[in-house]
DNA sequence: AAGGTTTTCAACCGCAAACGG
DNA sequence: ACCGTTTGCGGTTGAAAACCT
């Protein structure tokens, strides 16, 4: 016995959105709300479409203030940031960024952030044209551009009930850290889609205890990430992130009794980077009294430092 | 210029969580 | 507590555009 399907298949269109359900879509919703129902909202306003696909239209697409185009440097560097924090969670790190959906960040990350930080992106590193521009010419989106700032040329923030972070990722000086260890490194690399001999080493491109004076680094001293859905909280201690065009590094200064509520409440997906941690937590010593901490043996396996508190629940 | 390849991203799919009776 | 329904999420796909040869 399967589960029932959401919608009618043979009587729902798929494929992509002709400006006119756009529109009814969009005007019904702007009119009504969703209703509280999304399944039975495509029905009410003669739609042949699936619920889901309405629902994901109006988040992706119609809603106010959606951003499209290009991602600065300083929503590059969050991203990376909290991928390697807390894994592919994209809802959570789209609710860092206002304006961009958690789809948004995630073709981002999945076709252009991951091949820059391995720096193997094409040469040029920059869209073939501006892809906005591109995609609303393509699907005619650029009809539901969100309102703009006029003075800015901004668009005029619209998230009303997405959470924030506690604190917000703020840019320091760094004497930090780096991935200094190759094995590691390939490990990351490796999970991001990169190709290595054993004899290949000397050409990775990755910082190696020399951050250049252009590379930006960030610090998130007491970040706590709430999901509304699930109510999740996550807190990411005294992270350190840098982040530019060849590589990224990360220190870390959490506490050592965190390790233990990280093991026992961790529900994150950690997307095969746990690596990235184990030597966090192996090192802890080194890190909190503020030096570099050596990514050497990987014999401890742990958790990034990330609190889930379900205690409060 | 044409054909092939690569890249991008909108949309779909399926699973799990949340919700409500 | 259970069960059916709905929602939310992340992975994947495929069409179209951009780029390469």
């Amino acid at each position: 016995m399967g589960r029932a399907p959401c919608c009618d298949k043979a009587n729902v269109k798929k494929g992509p959105w002709s400006p006119e359900e756009d529109s009814k879509l969009k005007s019904y919703i702007e009119q009504n709300g969703t209703g509280g129902n999304w399944i039975a909202l495509p029905q009410k306003i003669g739609l042949r479409r699936c619920g889901k696909s309405c629902r994901l239209r109006w988040l992706n697409y119609l809603r106010p203030n959606i951003k499209h185009g290009e991602f600065s440097e300083e929503e590059d560097n969050i991203i990376c940031g909290l991928y390697i924090s807390i894994g592919s969670r994209w809802s959570i790190i789209a609710a860092q960024l206002p304006g961009r959906t958690d789809n948004d960040i995630k073709n981002y990350w999945n076709t252009r952030l991951k091949k820059k930080l391995l720096g193997k992106q094409r040469k040029a590193h920059q869209p073939r044209k501006a892809i906005g521009l591109k995609q609303g010419m393509r699907k005619g989106i650029d009809h539901h551009s969100p309102p703009v700032d006029s003075n800015t040329n901004n668009q005029l923030p619209y998230w009303p009930e997405i959470p924030v972070l506690a604190t917000p990722i703020v840019p320091c000086s760094n004497q930090e850290l780096q991935f200094n260890d190759h094995t590691c490194i390939r490990k990351l690399l490796t999970k991001l889609g990169g190709e290595f001999s054993d004899d290949d080493t000397p050409n990775l491109q990755y910082p190696v205890n020399d951050i250049s004076s252009t590379q930006q680094s960030y610090v998130v001293p007491s970040i706590e990430i709430v999901s509304s859905a699930s109510n999740d909280a996550y807190q990411l201690e005294n992270t350190t992130y840098n982040i530019d065009g060849e590589g990224m590094a990360v220190s870390s200064g959490y506490k050592p009794d965190y390790e233990e509520m990280v093991y026992e409440n961790l529900p994150q997906r950690l997307d095969g980077l746990e690596f990235l941690f184990g030597n966090m937590v192996s090192h802890e010593a080194e890190t909190n009294s503020g030096k570099s901490f050596e990514w050497g043996e990987m014999s401890t396996m742990s958790y990034p430092p990330i609190i889930s508190n379900y205690e409060g629940l």
